[in-house]
DNA sequence: AAGTCTATTATTAGGAG
DNA sequence: CCTCCTAATAATAGACT
């Protein structure tokens, strides 16, 4: 019985910050830390009456995301909108933190959106991907708090 | 002296997640609490090989960002490009948590993006602007890590 | 994949500068 | 706006279910 004493080795231990390999465990560290980092989101939120919008997106091509306060369509396209509000620049505190060595073009983003917007023109099935897409987001909605 | 120790009132106290009325306090709280969920999204980032995007407004009309690994433009495109992929819709989880009482429609960000859109075709001034958004970016980028 | 336990690390409120 | 300090709360790695 002592033994389970000595056998015992529980308890959070420290981490490097770097990738981890194990499929499984950078899987369960996602899972916990998204969860961590989005009660976080919530609490910064409430706390400083702030809006906040979170997205992700894994290589494998799925994305979670998140919003409190508001819509995270109202969230991102007031983001998105910025660089057209010529009367506010001075407002604005940027922080920006690149691990890619190419140039940042700050209108990349537009250019982004005017040919998105152009291909969805160009589609006559937006009704039926609304609905596909309404469908799923209703099925996996969830309220964490 | 022995008073002092009495006296001595420091370290961490619970605080409700109500929004903080003091607006030192409230400011303080953001600023520190900012920099902890940046941290941890770059964390996850590094840790589980995500795409993190957050975006940050607050009501007087600041706003901030950040992103790691890749740039913000290309992780919001994503997301504002998903509605647009067909063939991907069952890799998609959805964590929606939602604080207003009105219905979402999946298909707003697309009807904001299209709006936002044809507002900047309608301007010849875009050049100008670019150049503004480009030196103000550039002037107050830094590097956290 | 998602919840419980536990020991430990990490974050942060308040105060001072 | 920061940064530093301290003591307390909060988050979480690993193991198990």
């Amino acid at each position: 019985m002592g033994d389970d004493v000595n056998k015992r080795k529980t308890g959070r231990v420290k981490r490097q910050v770097v990738r981890i390999e194990n499929d499984a465990k950078r899987q369960l560290t996602f899972s916990r830390r998204r969860n961590g980092l989005i009660k976080k989101a919530y609490e910064l939120s409430v706390l400083c009456n702030i809006d906040v919008a979170l997205v992700f997106h894994s290589p494998d091509g799925h994305f979670s995301h998140f919003s409190a306060k508001s819509r995270i369509e109202d969230v991102l396209y007031r983001f998105v909108s910025l660089g057209h509000d010529k009367g506010r620049y001075g407002l604005f505190d940027f922080i920006a933190l690149e691990n890619h060595e190419d140039f940042v073009y700050p209108f990349t983003i537009m250019q982004y959106m005017i040919r998105t917007i152009d291909e969805i023109r160009n589609e006559d099935d937006i009704a039926l991907k609304t609905f596909r897409y309404l469908s799923l987001s209703l099925s996996l909605e969830f309220e964490t708090y």
